[in-house]
RNA sequence: GGGUGCUUAGCUCAGUUGGUUAGAGCACUUCCUUUACACGGAAGGGGUCAGGGGUUCGAGUCCCUUAGCACCCA
């Protein structure tokens, strides 16, 4: 027999890596059926998650301890059900955050800005970034315990994933999906690329209005540059001054009398000159401002919008770094905001200006480094959406796709119902390079394969667009891409559609809208049936994590000093799908303690399990005589309960409560009661009073029922908390083998990863009355040790009980040894009763429903004060009384259930019970 | 302007077919180093479940409404 000598406390930092290295190399995380390999059975079920890809130079963030702890969760789970359960990982070129960090880095180290190095050399330098730093996220997603199959692992940039871009552009292109044009777009001047509307995020800031007067043409001495200001003119209020350079109408009201007048006249734009017309349109608020609105249709939505209904002009005034342009005049090469303001001083100066007043706006901002983003008019590359969104509205509609939590699903109709073409050219060097080659005649030749001439006119002049695909373009393919689309291979036929997708509900129009998109259009099926969406990680108060406000709180140091299985489990039961969750160290603090509490557990059932004689009562037929404890029984039903509620939790992706219910199965039960119970029990089985094949038999039991219980604890925790679980489970399944129980775990796999998912089994019909027994003890043991506790008893001290009771004798009786054992009592003097003839004197009463228990604490008591405590007691029991009398003297009696009006009753029997035992001590 | 979520113990949160004196962790009080664990054990205090109304035998849970907070869309 082999001692198994384990430290006293978890220690997680020897463990992890090596659990990991060792499920790694046992190819665990490989599917078991894979189409690839021969003996592949297609009948299998697969279960397959793609994983949101994280940036490929990002580090890790709670976001991502969030998707891998939950992601792995899913997986696991399905992998031991039997599943064949894939996990694709991979990475995300993730255009302009990659190439803003090359950018910076190269500023730094070589002083030399992209356009320096120019393109072809910055593309090789951003890949030779990529070679260098793209490991260290997967590196840390690894350290979370995520059980990927990395022999699968993608990137949206390689060759076989930029192949299916091509395809996937190439194919909308062909049905005419994709078109080219000049367009209103946002654009992001400090990046010089277009943006698409989702990645402009809107600040409500207090911007400045400024009233300013645009003369009627041909008014008094109104209409030329030099003196306007004394005739009629029409008061107008912008927030951007400098736009007014781009002007093409003045649009009022049709009804607004102040201005009817004016309609169909011409106004002067400020220091240009230009005029332009007065036009009339419903759009206008007459309430609003003053009235009357410049039309700036170059560089406004809604301007833009009127001015296609009345086919107006539109002027652009700005480049590409929103400097005002040629269209400008006098105010050609200034910065946007520069010319704001010196045009608004000349205009002071014109005698053109009403006045300015503080106002709280919107303001258009870049997702990415916050500048102010310029709607502005722009070539660009679209995709027609309505097509695409359509049929991705209607696999949700009907329920091919499932969205959790629900309510998303209506948020989900909302956007794709108003949606709007999806601009997805940008204008930056890494990322797929659209394939469109264009001719000296401008004819466009579109590719799959780089074509060697024009397919119009066959010049051989032909070069490829400069621009590059949005990010979202590649990801939005990446459920089936990363399986080897557009070819059918044959992790492509297994393993699509894939099964869940599990992101943060923050990018569920970015990505998930997208991916479904994509997924019907190109391949026909919906990408995946089920949409998980998990919450924001916030601090302890539920402010957002950010760097500037120092509330960051980094995944590996928490790693590095609770264990990831801590923080793991503190994510998985923190979070409710698709809530927020705030996360305090304390939390995850308590999770280390429950790791501690699992190993400890652990330790004590593999030390009791070695300690088991090798004699010859082992498996034989004579154990089967000996009967289960009270209290195995009980633990039994309370696991199987355990059991079937995980099930059905798991089933409906409440994975947190799922967690917390085996954290309290885990602690609460089997650690606070059986195991105290077990003690006892393991130390019968070696008692020498007790006859030698029925003693052993107890302890056998025991430490059998120790290990199974403990076997399918671990199990259905290990997707929570794989590496204590792993490490444990192994050291439990090697003192199995090696003890005479081991046909026990004869049928175990070598790791716990792959080890079966306990089975929910009907109740057999005994589990209520045994654990109803066992709640009276626990009910009589907490009493006792609550009148201790008050009474200041010696903890050591053990005390004598006479126990009356006239149905439960024998159970009490039989439970002797326990009530000893937890409540402190000296089992050579209890005495079990049926009746009382003379009560005790010098003793205390507790009542337990109908139990009685004398307790001899002589010196201790005092008449007066037990009195007092037991008409209290009394109290209480007798408003129980009373309220239970009055429900069920109520409709209640009638119209609730049966069962429920029955447990009513039973209570409303024992709190009588109680009351009568009680008057009965007091007179 | 449209929509969604949240409001439960001092703090952070669970509580999903409505079932009857509401749970956890942390914090707090008292006691205990008992041979799995002080990253522990035992006992205890603490809540009119945001306010109002309704449905129901029964509401933290469903409906309406008010307020505050957060977020999304325009």
């Amino acid at each position: 027999m082999t001692k198994h000598e384990l430290p006293k406390a978890y220690d997680f930092k020897s463990t992890e890596s090596r659990i990991y290295a060792m499920w790694e190399a046992g190819g665990y995380f490989k599917p078991h059926n894979d189409p690839n390999q021969p003996g592949f059975d297609p009948t299998v079920r697969p279960f397959v998650i793609s994983i949101p890809p994280p940036n490929v130079t990002g580090e890790l963030h709670l976001g991502h301890a969030m998707f891998v702890s939950v992601e792995d969760l899913m997986i696991r789970y399905h992998r031991m059900k039997g599943f064949s359960a894939l996990w694709v990982p991979g990475s995300d070129h993730a255009g302009i955050a990659t190439q803003l960090m090359v950018e910076r880095h190269l500023l730094k180290t070589e002083e030399v800005t992209r356009e320096e190095l120019g393109r072809e050399e910055f593309v090789k330098r951003t890949w030779e970034w990529k070679h260098k730093y793209g490991s260290i996220i997967t590196e840390q997603i690894r350290r979370l315990g995520a059980s990927c199959d990395w022999s699968r692992e993608r990137f949206t940039l390689d060759d076989g994933l930029s192949r299916a871009v091509r395809e996937a552009f190439v194919r909308l292109y062909e049905k005419g999906l994709i078109y080219r044009g000049p367009r209103l777009i946002n654009w992001s001047p400090g990046l010089k690329t277009a943006v698409s509307d989702l990645e402009v995020e809107y600040s409500e800031e207090e911007a400045t209005l400024c009233y300013f007067k645009y003369m009627i043409a041909g008014s008094g001495k109104g209409g030329s540059r030099s003196a306007p200001t004394d005739g009629e003119y029409i008061p107008v209020a912008t927030i951007r001054p400098e736009t007014i350079l781009g002007d093409t109408a003045v649009a009022v009201h049709p009804e607004d009398e102040r201005y009817k007048k004016y309609i169909g006249k011409k106004v002067v734009v400020p220091m240009l000159g230009r005029e332009i017309p007065v036009i009339a349109d419903e759009y206008v608020s007459m309430e609003f401002g003053t009235g009357a609105l410049k039309i700036t249709p170059g560089h406004d939505p809604n301007d833009y919008a009127i001015a296609q209904r009345h086919n107006l002009p539109i002027i652009s005034v700005l480049d590409e770094a929103a400097r005002v342009n040629e269209n400008g005049g006098q105010y050609k090469g200034q910065d946007r905001f520069e010319a704001r303001k010196n045009l608004w001083a000349d205009m002071k100066a014109a005698g053109l200006v009403i006045k300015e007043e503080k106002y709280m706006t919107t303001i258009p901002r870049s997702q990415r480094g916050g500048e102010i983003v310029e709607p502005m008019i722009s070539t660009q590359w679209f995709v027609k959406i309505e097509p695409l969104a359509k049929a991705a509205l209607e696999a949700v509609r009907d329920g091919r796709i499932k969205i959790v939590p629900e309510r998303f699903e209506k948020v989900y109709y909302n956007w794709l119902e108003n949606i709007k073409d999806w601009c997805i050219s940008r204008q930056l060097w890494w990322g797929h390079r659209i394939p469109v080659w264009y001719c000296e005649n401008n004819h466009q030749t579109v590719s799959r394969e780089g074509p060697t001439e024009c397919a119009t006119c066959h010049s051989k002049n032909i070069h490829q667009d400069d621009d590059v695909l949005d990010t979202w373009f590649s990801s939005g393919l990446w459920p089936f891409s990363t399986l080897g689309w557009p070819d059918e291979t044959p992790d492509y036929k297994y393993f699509y559609p894939t099964s869940y997708m599990e992101t943060g509900y923050d990018i569920l129009f970015f990505w998930v809208a997208r991916m479904i998109m994509s997924g019907l259009e190109y391949t026909g099926q919906v990408p995946f049936h089920t949409v998980y969406l998990h919450g924001l990680v916030r601090d302890e108060h539920g402010r957002k994590m950010s760097k500037t406000y120092g509330n960051v709180i980094d995944p590996l140091t928490v790693m590095d000093e609770l264990g990831t299985d801590a923080l793991r489990f503190t994510l998985l039961v923190g979070a409710t799908p698709g809530n927020d969750t705030n996360l305090s160290l304390s939390k995850v603090e308590a999770n280390r303690n429950f790791a501690n509490k699992v190993w400890n557990a652990g330790r004590f059932v593999i030390n009791a399990i070695g300690s088991l004689d090798d004699g010859q009562q082992t498996v034989d037929g004579g154990q089967k005589t000996i009967e289960w404890t009270l209290a195995d029984s009980w633990i039994w039903a309370r696991l199987q309960n355990l059991v079937r509620d995980v099930e059905r939790l798991f089933q409906t992706f409440q994975y947190g409560e799922a967690g917390r219910q085996i954290y309290e199965f885990f602690w609460s039960d089997f650690a606070d009661w059986y195991v105290e119970i077990a003690k006892g029990q393991m130390a019968d089985g070696r008692s020498p009073t007790l006859a030698p094949g029925a003693s052993a038999g107890v302890a056998y039991r025991t430490a059998e029922t120790l290990a199974r219980v403990l076997d399918i604890s671990l199990r259905l925790l290990h997707p929570f908390t794989p590496f204590v679980t792993e490490e444990l489970w192994g050291h439990l399944r090697t003192a199995i083998l090696q003890s005479p129980i081991s046909n026990l775990a004869s049928a175990w796999p070598d790791a716990l990863i792959v080890a079966r998912w306990p089975e929910p089994r009907e109740p057999e019909g005994w589990e209520e009355s045994k654990m109803a027994d066992f709640a009276l003890i626990q009910e009589i043991v907490r009493s006792i040790r609550n009148l201790r506790a008050e009474k200041n008893v010696a903890p050591g001290k053990r005390i004598a009980a006479t126990i009356v009771s006239n149905e439960k004798t024998a159970l009490l009786k039989e439970q002797s040894a326990i009530l000893a054992a937890l409540a402190g009592l000296d089992q050579s003097q209890i005495s079990n009763l049926q009746s009382l003839t003379e009560k005790p004197k010098d003793a205390i009463v507790l009542v337990v429903g109908s139990v009685e228990i004398y307790l001899p604490l002589a010196g201790m008591v005092d008449l007066a004060g037990e009195k007092s405590r037991l008409e209290k007691e009394l109290k209480e029991s007798q408003s129980h009384i009373e309220r239970l009398e009055k429900l069920l003297g109520s409709d209640f009696a009638n119209k609730a259930p049966v069962p429920v009006v029955a447990k009513e009753r039973e209570k409303l029997a024992g709190y009588k019970e109680t009351a009568e035992k009680i008057k009965a001590q007091l007179k």
